[in-house]
RNA sequence: CGCGGGUUGGAGCAGUCUGGUAGCUCGUCGGGCUCAUAACCCGAAGGUCGUUGGUUCAAAUCCAGCACCCGCAA
């Protein structure tokens, strides 16, 4: 039985912990993650997916601010005597105090072809840039940002018009299975972990407001991918007539015209001018209203220019 | 008690301030034009205006409560 130790907060890390816990060789023993935070609207305090999971199976919680610098909460996870740390999207660094509690490692998993995007958004980035691959790594954890040598990895096609949110959804599928492998393997001594290298470093940083508003100056390919890269949240948008309109889903189309210039609109959607041939908006959410078809919208304003 | 928008035929909206016959862009159905059409022309059907109560001769519209949806912020 491999006594392992759970961090993780957002949704995308829950079949990991699900699966993990119902293993018949490994040993959920707790669960780390964020503390509950006011979000959404009205503040509501609100706990982690994961958190909820840990309660409804009566796991022990553990919530620090800063596990760093809580030291009675170290004390509290050393007492489980634990083989792994496993992290997954746990959102907060941790100190060598930390890393050495563990028997064996702390292992992360990250949503990338390590060392390729390193960092907060892996799984957006990837979209974003137009990648046609992506992955998947387990990696062991050291002080550093995602620098630890990798255990296993795998690879994830990216088709054309896929979107972050099933991406996430493919990873979140993908990932239970590799996490206890490198586990097994470890403890097995049948995977030996293989440094990162220097070659193909490079970081997916947190994304901006600017970024997220969508520049017609771009050509449409790459607002494609920003659209898809970002869908659900915090999505694209552009700005009329002093509302935000979140774009939820586009089609790169023919046709040339200004940047930003509208050129027609149909059934299929509203064709807009981009630096490079045109986009057609297909879904979209103004601010206030619901997603619906671009088209609807479009029959909605009161002038029909746009 | 974080700030704000919304709920009107099948869809998206206007009308609400200034109470008095239900409007717009589409869709649907029927007819016409056409070699043909997703294009154009003519016509029709379809709405207890989110819900409950109040004010009034009269409420989509004013007042109060409730429900649901959404944006910002975190």
């Amino acid at each position: 039985m491999i006594k392992v130790i759970f961090f993780g907060t957002p949704a995308i890390a829950l079949k990991s912990l699900e699966y993990l816990y119902n293993s018949d060789n490994i040993e959920v023993c707790a669960v780390v993650t964020q503390p509950d935070k006011p979000a959404g609207r009205g503040h509501k305090l609100t706990m982690s997916p994961i958190k909820q999971f840990a309660l409804e199976h009566n796991l022990p919680v553990f919530q620090p601010k800063s596990i760093r610098k809580e030291p009675e909460i170290q004390e509290a996870i050393k007492a489980f005597s634990p083989d792994f740390f496993v992290t997954f999207a746990f959102g907060q660094i941790l100190s060598q105090e930390v890393l050495d509690i563990p028997k064996y490692e702390t292992i992360n998993l990250h949503a990338s072809l390590l060392p390729k995007y390193r960092g907060a958004n892996p799984i957006q980035r990837a979209i974003i840039n137009g990648d046609k691959q992506t992955g998947i790594c387990t990696m062991i954890t050291e002080l550093g940002l995602d620098c630890g040598d990798v255990c296993l990895k795998e690879i994830i096609d990216i088709p054309e018009d896929m979107t972050c949110v099933d991406l996430f959804n493919v990873i979140s599928e993908k990932s239970p299975e590799l996490i206890e492998k490198t586990l097994t393997g470890l403890v097995n001594n049948t995977l030996v972990p293989t440094p990162q290298g220097e070659e193909g470093v490079c970081m997916a940083n947190k994304l901006t407001k600017e970024e997220t508003q969508i520049d017609w100056t771009k050509s449409a390919a790459e607002i494609h991918n920003l659209v898809r890269g970002i869908y659900k949240f915090p999505s694209a948008y552009f700005v009329y007539e002093g509302k935000i309109i979140k774009v939820m889903e586009t089609r790169v189309a023919e046709g040339t015209g200004k940047a930003g210039e509208f050129i027609s609109a149909d059934k299929n959607g509203i064709k807009i001018a981009c630096g490079k041939d045109c986009i057609l908006l297909v879904k979209v959410k103004p601010e206030g209203k619901g997603e619906m078809f671009a088209r609807d919208w479009y029959n909605g304003l009161k002038n029909h220019i746009k």
